[in-house]
RNA sequence: CUACAAACCCGAACUAUCGUUCUCCGCCUGAAGCGGAGGAAGGAAAGUCCGGACAGCACAGGGCAACCCACCGGUAAAGAGCCGGGAUGCUUUUCCGGUAAUUAGCCCGGCAAAAGCAUACAGACAGUGCCACAGAAAAUUUCUGUUCCGCCUUUGGCGGAAUGAGGGUGAAAACGUGAGGUAAGAGCUCACGAUGCUACGCAGUAAUGUAUAGCAUGGGUAAACCUUGGGUGCUGUAAUGCCAUGUACAGGGCCAUUUUGAGAGCUGCCCGUUCAAGGCCCGGGGUAGGCAGCAUGAUCCUGGCAGUAAUGCCAGGGCCAGAUAAAUGAUAGUGUAAAAACAGAAUCCGGCUUACGAGGUUUGUAGCUUU
RNA sequence: UGCCCGAUAGUAUAAUGGCAGUACGACAGAUUCUGGCUCUGUAUGUUUGGGUUCGAAUCCUAAUCGGGCAA
């Protein structure tokens, strides 16, 4: 088991392939203010689970807006992913999932951190149907 | 002391826990992983407005077109940047002259001086065009008028000639003021000035300033065409080189095939020249990974020297982001008047422009207090 | 990241440097028992700042916004 609260290279969805699959044949669900693609996947990956953020520049026109908007996504992401990995190596599957900000105003930390658990149990749940 | 304006400087520190990226070292056959050490956004990283470096393609030669620049000198790799100087314009103050009933702070003028600000600042005496409305006239002019002559019956009217001063119009009106002169007038003449050209001196590297003489005086617009002088090959790091993977040498259309030659190169066009048997288009298919480019440079810091300055030279020391969905965050505390503003590298530099914060320094203006 | 275009009434689209039009729409009135059609009228404006010019939608320049191209 790696360490439990990493972000690395190796959790990161990787690659313009991976990326454009995942948003055309991925499925998606929206806990506002984040909407999320996740797609299951059968070939092996150093990690169960990768994941990816972002935000609309049309929503927000400025870089440092964009980037703060993200680096909130991967602090509560990495904090709370704990329970999706637990579930990933129980049935031994793998999973990408990509995180979007969809609203119009920049976000607290503590919004955002309170949204993730849910995220994620919403996430193991429809993954849990899908395969049954 | 307060307020405002301008210029320059600065762009918030530390500790703990968790976490990101790059480099190096160790464990390890190697990879992965773990541990340790170190580096990790800006003054504008922005806009992409100028200028380069670098790279690819092109490069016998001539002409045309297009585009850019424009007072002078310096600086620099270069520039529409910067520094210094000049000229012009505006404002303020002082001074001088004129006019007026007056010894004018007030009106008019000043190549008389100082300070501040601004200027895409070659040429309108090479040529062409344009200048609405108003006005007589917008560039070889004559509405009202003035004067003289002739005719008619006088107040006056008509015709001819001269004139460009006064009036009014306009953004702009035929060099300005005064005097002489004249029938009335006019640079028609003179004095003092203005502007331009030519000649010749002096000062200055030069722009230019200044003295003298002669000639001339019909406005504005070149960010209208243009003329003069100078310059510019095109495309941009998604450039470009290498490695790996993979496919379709399938199909359709047009033009040529040894001449009268389709077409290609000289990347804007023409001449000229070279090559020439295949060329162009539609449609379809494949790949879309890695390495280099890519972080030692017109580099940064400190000191000295040269120069009015921009800037340059010398010596010593330093290595200071390098990702590829894209890295700096979260929590708690110390501390502060305030965890503030504008804002995030993507090939790299020199400038310009725009956005912005709490202050600091200097200069100027205004107000208040004290002496 | 690099390069290149554009901006005129609510919409579409004209305008040699010289009074900013045209069509549709909007509003008001007339006509009609009411609405529509029709007729008459009105209000709307050059993205913003600076410059050249007597005068700028037009020329120059800076910004803002929008759009396009790129192995």
């Amino acid at each position: 088991m790696p360490k439990k609260f990493s972000y690395s290279k190796k959790e990161k969805v990787k690659g313009r392939k991976l990326i454009e699959r995942l948003f055309t044949e991925g499925k998606s669900f929206t806990i506002f203010p984040i909407k999320t693609f996740y797609l299951p996947l059968d070939e092996k990956m150093d990690s169960p689970a990768r994941a990816g953020v972002g935000a609309g520049s049309k929503n927000f026109p400025k870089a440092v807006q964009r980037n703060r908007i993200k680096r909130l996504l991967r602090e509560a992401y990495r904090t709370e992913k704990l329970p999706l990995l637990e579930y990933l190596y129980q049935h031994s599957r793998q999973v990408a999932l990509f995180m979007i900000y969809i609203d119009k105003t920049m976000p607290e930390y503590s919004l955002i951190k309170n949204k993730m658990p849910f995220i994620i149990q919403r996430l193991i749940r429809e993954l849990h149907e899908n395969n049954s």
